[in-house]
DNA sequence: TTGTATGCGTTATCAG
DNA sequence: CTGATAACGCATACAA
């Protein structure tokens, strides 16, 4: 690969006038600049980023860490992060881990090898310990969806209880008595939160809970599919049931159409995050809607700011989710 | 950040001897060894791979471009490559074209300063000259699911010719004869090839072609649902409408289901790619599949062994996709 | 306005 | 087995 050297020796210069040149320096004279950028252009020269980031202790990139990239959401979120940091010049380190939470602090470790400038973490679990070390840290960090409480980070997230409530609100005024709760991972701060909220509201509206119709499994379809079956079988269930995410209200969907309940009429089903599907013509989930791209937005522009400006302004970014009705609910049957 | 001479101060030892007890070379006596990682683990070492890369030539990192990471195709093309790359211990560097095929060689560009040590390109457009210049380079890339004759590069693709001919032969053999398509992009290679296969297997079942029941447009949910409306505004309408990918067909499905076209009654649909929406119990999309994932996969293992080797033996890997016949197809009403 | 020397953190070469 | 020393490609403080 072509350096700066080649190019000082062909237009007959030493390389530091060559490194300044290039890199628009008022120092340098505008015809060898001319020349010295001709011959760039010539010889096909990229700089080495590698190594200018040692020396300049910054590498051009930033790590995003999410759960699950084939999810809509966080493709919505990769897709804000990704538009922004390009937009700033920068790179985007992509790492999936595939749910597996204990993964994350290793992908971290291989973020901070190469030395990102910053770190977007979508997979956060709550109890996470590594999260303090990384605090500890001089690379910023921002948390999207997920916080955590035990270390105070910056983050940007939507506010989970007043997503909730509107779901199970919704449901109450539609005339349910009976409203079933399938969660995510325990772990999952958003998952919590979410179930907090749903036996608060039946308990403000003096609705009685039953173990069995709440339950935490995980973020995904599959998940869905066989809480929404155990659910669905028991002798006496619940005419509605509000899922933690969009993902296992599809599951939801799904086995509930096999096993021949039918939705709206015999189960209303109020799903969470309004991913693309879930407007889908023979979808129509009524869901709780989030800005998601947008987070990735907000995310990336904090992150790559407080890299920039140097100096770190915290941010406790709080958007509303609202609530997207379409047709997978209706009021009870009798 | 530690480095490795605040290591060897601490033990007491040079810094070569760090690097080396650190990278476990024979070289390194037990004791030394154990010393070093241990004082490295305490002090919270990680190893800057800026400067490693810098002497060894390599970044240890490779780059992804896609045309849209929210499209669940290249979502699942990007978990097989992440799995893949960080198996090797490699991180993955996006790139989100947003379908502009223009930025593709900025993003290459970009990814070349970062000195990725190969590339998967999954958004070439068949006529990109860069890829020319690329392919003059020392650094291996691979194409993926799209190829492009003008250069003899390695790719993995699904053959769309097998594919095409599936879809429109399934519709001609539920008793079809006015078959409309819906292409991509006019200069993407697959776009182009399922529409010349569709024309060449509607030719020899001597069906009728017309002009108005052929177009491209884009990959988009958006662009399906333009060119659906059109087509079924049409005085004389197919009877049964083949997609060049999934998202269009979901387009058509949602306006045709607005323009109160019964799928499969008043029209049959089939898509391409089996993304995930396709297999939704309300959506159930005959669509043909290919296996996405695995082309991640297979494109990410030989990137990667063709980095780690040395020497790039060619790849000329070409899957056979399969049709998936769900529920939007049945024999035309009359 | 330009050149020289030095350092960023590692690894590799060559002595010891 | 270990330690100096140079080099990777670039940016910059200091000289000229």
């Amino acid at each position: 690969m072509v350096t700066i050297k080649d190019i000082a020796r062909e237009v007959g210069v030493s390389p530091s006038t060559v490194s300044r040149a290039l890199s628009d320096s008022p120092l340098i004279s505008e015809k060898t600049k001319q020349n010295v950028k001709e011959v760039a252009q010539r010889l096909g020269y990229e700089r080495n980023e590698l190594a200018r980031g040692l020396v300049k202790g910054s590498s051009g990139a930033v790590g995003l860490v999410v759960a699950d990239i084939t999810n809509p959401f966080f493709s919505d979120i990769a897709q804000g992060v990704g538009e922004v940091a390009h937009r700033f010049g920068y790179g985007v380190m992509l790492c999936d881990t595939a749910g597996k939470a204990n993964r994350e602090s290793d992908y971290i470790r291989l973020l901070r090898r190469k030395r990102v400038d910053g770190l977007i973490l979508t997979s956060a679990t709550m109890d996470d310990p590594y999260l303090k070390d990384l605090a500890k840290t001089r690379t910023p960090f921002i948390l999207v969806s997920r916080l955590c409480r035990s270390v105070d980070a910056p983050y940007v997230v939507v506010d989970d209880r007043v997503g909730a409530r509107l779901a199970v609100e919704h449901l109450i005024n539609l005339g349910h008595q009976y409203i079933g709760f399938i969660g995510g991972p325990a772990n999952v701060q958003s998952s919590r939160d979410r179930m907090a909220t749903y036996r608060e509201v039946l308990q403000e509206h003096g609705l009685a809970e039953k173990e069995e119709w709440m339950g935490f499994s995980d973020f995904t379809q599959a998940a869905g599919r066989k809480a929404g079956r155990q659910m669905l079988s028991l002798p006496e269930r619940p005419s509605a049931i509000f899922a933690a995410n969009d993902m296992i209200a599809l599951g939801v969907l799904e086995v509930a159409e096999e096993m021949g309940v039918l939705i709206p009429d015999d189960l209303s089903l109020v799903g969470y995050n309004d991913i693309s599907y879930a407007s889908l013509p023979r979808v129509q989930l009524t869901t709780v809607a989030q800005p998601t791209q947008e987070m990735g937005q907000i995310a990336s522009e904090w992150l790559l700011s407080t890299i920039e400006e140097h100096k770190r302004h915290p941010l406790h970014c709080v958007l509303n989710p609202h609530l997207v009705v379409r047709r997978s609910t209706a009021p009870p049957a009798s």
